[in-house]
Formats: structure tokens, sequence, C-alpha cells
DNA sequence: AACTATTTATAAGA
DNA sequence: TTCTTATAAATAGTT
């Protein structure tokens, strides 16, 4: 692989063989690192130069790899089963490993990336598997608006008794004091009214959605805001803003 | 190097994987081999497949080149390796099940599932993840259709000019023979038409469109049907049918 | 250190 | 698995 064919012998001339050197370790160490993560092996090197220079490379440490080496080479001393105990061990790593390559896919696909390969049966059921998602996190949003909702109008309704009975009792003791008393004043003449920093949060999101339903699927929804609860989540009917 | 580019990564199937595993390995050690000898160098080579299998191979005797380099470490690193083994596979393991957990909800969530937990605004960016995985798919699946299409367009093309091709050597030929030879035959005559197999799949995924999509975003989108290529995924438009 | 003409390795397919 | 072959990658010799 070069200009010329070589002998696979001792380089004589030494600036040569030390160029050669350089370019070909780093050429082993690469190719090391490659079998490593293609086929997901241990891989150890350990390389001297002829003048005594140290150059090494390991997938994992060093010494694991060398200790497992070693553990190999004592015949004797492997009993079955610390073999076995590895090679399951190996095993459920691969078997998780194969599950983690799996679910990215899959989670990839859901997003709609590396889709080459799928035939087009297998991309109408993802679009269809997509689209049931899609409705269902709708629906669970819709959900908690609605909650949201109805929790801020039992509190506004609340407030509203809450505000009555006290007016109520402000009445009744001025009813006990002399009528030269001052007129009562009311709230909102001490405090105009403005829309709360949660009222317009609310609006933005509103507009959010009318943004991004407000041309879909009108035939078959409801353009109303229902109030209660959709109890199942299966059966959960989307409503669109 | 090889009938075509591929990714330093993990290599998913498992055959594909022990075949590349087999070249490369034999490649290395060759490679290795060379080294020392062009170079002058002792080196060292351990692989464990990830079956668990070892190869190796060494310039002089393994004992030799590893005592070498424990000496440069000045470590006597077999004793702990062992302990550190175990604990480094735990701890493989253990994060292998994190994240296949993760993935897992990860993926349960692009399908609309386990939202509890999630606010309103996680809501709405899972909403529009999942919005834009749906896009993508249906472009694609587009893209495929459009191949077909244009695929079935050209092998028309090309039979109707064969077809006629053919007609006129017949008439030609027939020039040469006698007036009194019977007619030509047409082909429809023999054959009476009916629609193709492929034809009727395809009017099946036509219509099933059609149910899908036929209410959806009328406003904005062309619903007739166009030709060529959309060249790059990200500026993909989609076209409803 | 680059460059590039060649050789070598190897990915994909049979 | 092993063989083949088109193509990618490594590298020998050169600038």
């Amino acid at each position: 692989m070069g200009r010329g064919k070589i002998e696979i012998k001792r380089i004589e001339n030494t600036t040569n063989r030390q160029v050669t050197f350089s370019k070909r370790r780093a050429g082993l160490i690469k190719k090391a690192q490659e079998l490593a993560i293609l086929c997901d092996a241990e891989v150890a090197l350990i390389v001297f130069s002829n003048t005594g220079k140290l150059f090494d490379f390991a997938s994992l440490s060093m010494p694991h790899i060398l200790a497992r080496y070693n553990k190999f080479q004592e015949h004797s001393q492997t009993s079955s089963a610390e073999v076995e105990t590895e090679v399951q061990q190996n095993e459920e790593v691969n078997s998780l490993k194969e599950e983690i390559s799996r679910l990215q896919l899959a989670n990839l696909r859901l997003m709609g990336k590396d889709l080459t390969g799928l035939s087009l049966k297998e991309l109408q059921q993802l679009e269809h598997q997509i689209d049931e998602g899609l409705l269902s996190v709708k629906c669970r949003k819709e959900q908690l608006l609605l909650d949201q909702l109805e929790r801020s109008r039992i509190e506004e309704k609340r407030a509203t008794l809450e505000k009555e009975s006290l007016r109520q009792q402000v009445q009744e003791l001025r009813a006990l004091l002399p009528s030269s008393y001052p007129p009562m004043v009311h709230y909102l003449e001490l405090h105009p009214l403005e829309r709360s920093q949660s009222l317009r949060n609310h609006d933005a999101i509103s507009s959010d959605m009318a943004r991004r339903y407000s041309s879909e699927k009108q035939g078959e929804s409801d353009t109303s805001l229902h109030l209660g609860y959709n109890s199942t989540r299966p059966s959960c009917k989307m409503i669109y803003f």
C-alpha cells in the first residue's frame, strides 16, 4: 500500500525504519480501536520500539485486560464455574446493549429519523402509531388545562361567596354605627383592575393552540370548550381549541 | 475499505459483527506482525471477542513482553485487578439498565403513554416533537410513493415504446408475406383486459390516505399530487392526498 | 509534514 | 464459512 510494494523484512535504513514505525504504529492502534468498537471486543496492544520506547492501547483498562488474559492462561485453576459466570455476564451485557440499540432505533423512528429501509407498509404503521401518541398527548394536555380551569372556577366561586359574606357583615356593622360615618368604599376604586400574570399566560397558550389546530379536522370535532373530566384515558375524546 | 464506507460504531447485527471480527482480527494480527518485523519492534496484541474467546499475538514470548510492560508501569496491578473488574462490570450493567429505562420512558411518551407527571410545558414540547416526527414520516412515505410512481411511469413508457417497435416489426414482416396470410390478431382479443394486482394495491393505498388526510389542513396545502423530489429532508414539504 | 500513486484491507454479496 | 470483487483505507516513496 504505497508507491511500491515492500518485502516484509527488517528495514535497514534507520530513518526510514523510524518513519515507517511511526506511520504503521498509528495505523495499528487505529485498527485496534476500530476492532474494539465495531465488534465489541476487548483489545490490548503493547509496542516497544527498537529504541526502547513504549506505546500502548487498551479498549478498557490495561490491567483489566491483562488480568483477564492471565486468567485464561491458568487452565488448571480456572474452574468451569468461573468461566460460566463470565460468559453469562457477557451475555447479559450483550443483550442489554442490543436492547438499547433497539430502543434507540425505535425512538429515532418515532421522532421521524432514520427512516431509510422502512417499507411503505411499515411507514404507514409508524405513522399510525405516532398519530395515536399525538392524540394521547393532546388529550392529556387538555385534561390538565381543564383541571386548572375547574380549580380556578371553584376558587373564584368561593371568593365570590366570601366576598358576599364580608359585604353583608360590613353592612350589618354599619347599621350599628351612627349614620354620619363615611360611606362604604369599593375595592375597585382603590385598585384599578388589571389582568393578572397567570391570566395572560393562559391567553398565550390558547392562542398557540389556536394557531396549531385551527384548520385541523374541522369536520368531526366540537370546537367548543367542554368542562368536566373524560374519565378513562383510552376512551378520551379530543377537543380542539 | 470495502464495498461501502462504514461508521465506526458497534455492529448490531450479530452475524455481521462476527464476520467482521474474524476479518479484522486477522488483518490486525498481520499488521502487528509486519510492524514487529519491519521496524524491529516488540509487539504484543491481546483480543477478546465479545463471546469471550481469546486471540493473541506476540512478536517474542508474551510473558516477556508483559513483564517488560509491567516494569515500565512500576505497578503490580494484577492484585487488585480482579476486584476492579467485578466492580466495573457491575457499574456497566447498571448504567446500561438505566439507559434502557430512560429510553423506555422516552419511547412510551413518544407513543403518548405514561404522561402523568409531565407539566403543561413539557407536554407541549412533547407534542411538538411528535408533530415533527409525524411530518417526517409522512414526508418519507410520500417520497417512497413518488419514487414508485416515477419508476412505474418510466416502465410504462418503455413498454409502450417496445410495443410500438414490435408492432412495426410485425407489419414489416407481414409485408414480406403473401397477402392471403391471415390478418393480424390484436392482443386484447386473446386476453380480455383486467386490472393487475399491483394496480389494485396502489388504489387501496390511495384510498387509505384519502381517509386519513382528507379533512386535514385544508387551508394551507396544495391538494394536487406533485411529481419530482424534494431534495433535502429538512426542507421537505408535505403534500396531502 | 504533505502528497499521491499504489498496494492492501475489507464490506457486501454470492 | 469461504470466495469474489468493488471500493475504502493505508502507506511507500516523493516533494
